[in-house]
DNA sequence: AAGTGGTCTAGACCACTTG
DNA sequence: AAGTGGTCTAGACCACTTC
């Protein structure tokens, strides 16, 4: 027979703490009492405290705001990485408000190693582009995208602070023939942390994607770094 | 500017023991030297070397294996779930070598909380697989399949070593029209960590997935419980 | 100025694995 | 039997945020 006494001390507190949360005594994007409050409420070192909420960090329930204290994280936003559909588009279906901010936005030459993975030459001209995304007024989302220049010609004079995909399908009538996505969850670097107002190590969400048109040419390359709690990952397959 | 000096301990420590990782000075599947021995080695104390371990484990680079100590991760198998090859198919094609153990196989009534899901009565009978799944001689994946007994009568008198798609498709001429995926990373639970033979509180990747015919009946359910370090999640889409 | 999170020490005991 | 990882204590100092 196990017994909930036999628990180690910190799984205890995590539980404690996720039924808070389950059962509401713990509001979305409330902060946390200060850990050495919340250190003597359960009678505990700090040290095994930060055990207990690290835990909770893991799963997706709560984030560290930088040298700021605990929260309970946001509602994540569901995302079909397999659809071309616009971030604008998805956010706003789902009730929330989308923002796009574009942090860089240049024409340049590929490079080594974009050419090695679009599979172009080096001195091939792309459109780069480096945009913030956030959901509710929180940054969620960090986005590269790298474009063939040949198939979006003017592409920086055209409002980069709304939806790309839309742009790309109106404006320059492209068709996707098909795409190859990889994504995978990592910690977050001190930069991306920064952009994404979370404390350094938080953990994330990676997904890359290369697009192919119609006649098998690499015309873009793409590279998000989501807030692993604020993202859940749904997928509509046909076939 | 910043100096390497003006890391955190547990940071530096972390990037040297990522370099030995990438330079090959640890090997894959190789044990740690014990963790007082590397705390010593390090000169700092069993804390703060755990810290930097976490963070490589966080990462995937490492596992522990439970009270055993401190491992390097296996090569993790490429897996595209929207694909519906089969789990023996894929690993043999990457080169490694697939096993299936099957845990459990029934035959009863779906319930409630499966009749929500898969939007049929309560009483509807359906076949329950569970089944643990192996890649080189370690377990990987921990495979739940709920089947709508109708469409694959006598089930249970099939080999359940081997792989259930081709089963499907051969034996019962299935053919599925389309499928909704979520998958999110998560902490495994005690008997998930036990069956995976890694500690408690690993991280893990959950996929679930619903499965519809041509008629728009959902068929089949499963759910997965990766290894996190196991499993590296590709896709190819098209349109 | 006070308080907070981030980092770190120097121990300790226990349950479990390994030789 | 010895050693190991898992857990925990009771402090400490610093950089940073908030007031």
């Amino acid at each position: 027979m196990i017994s909930k006494a036999s628990l180690p001390h910190y799984l205890r507190i995590s539980e404690q703490l996720q039924a808070d949360l389950d059962e509401g005594r713990l509001q979305r994007g409330e902060r946390l009492a200060p850990e050495r409050e919340m250190a003597e409420h359960f009678g505990c070192t700090r040290v095994t405290l930060r055990q207990a909420l690290q835990r909770l960090e893991a799963q997706g329930g709560l984030y560290r705001g930088p040298r700021r204290g605990w929260f309970v994280s946001p509602l994540a936003v569901h995302y079909d990485p397999s659809r071309t559909t616009s971030f604008m588009d998805y956010v706003t279906a789902q009730g929330r408000v989308p923002r796009t901010e574009c942090l860089v936005a240049e024409y340049r030459a590929a490079g080594p190693w974009l050419a090695a993975k679009m599979q172009l030459a080096a001195d091939e001209p792309v459109y780069w582009l480096q945009r913030r995304r956030w959901v509710d007024g929180v940054p969620v989302l960090l986005e590269n995208n790298v474009l063939r220049a040949s198939g979006c010609p003017g592409l920086l004079g055209q409002p980069l602070e709304g939806s790309l995909t839309t742009l790309l399908r109106e404006r320059y009538d492209r068709r996707l023939a098909h795409s190859q996505i990889s994504l995978k969850p990592l910690l977050l670097d001190e930069q991306q942390s920064e952009w994404l107002d979370i404390a350094e190590g938080s953990s994330g969400l990676y997904l890359q994607r290369l697009c192919f048109d119609e006649s098998g040419l690499a015309v873009e390359y793409d590279q998000e770094h989501w807030r692993a709690d604020a993202v859940q990952v749904v997928m509509a397959i046909n076939g």
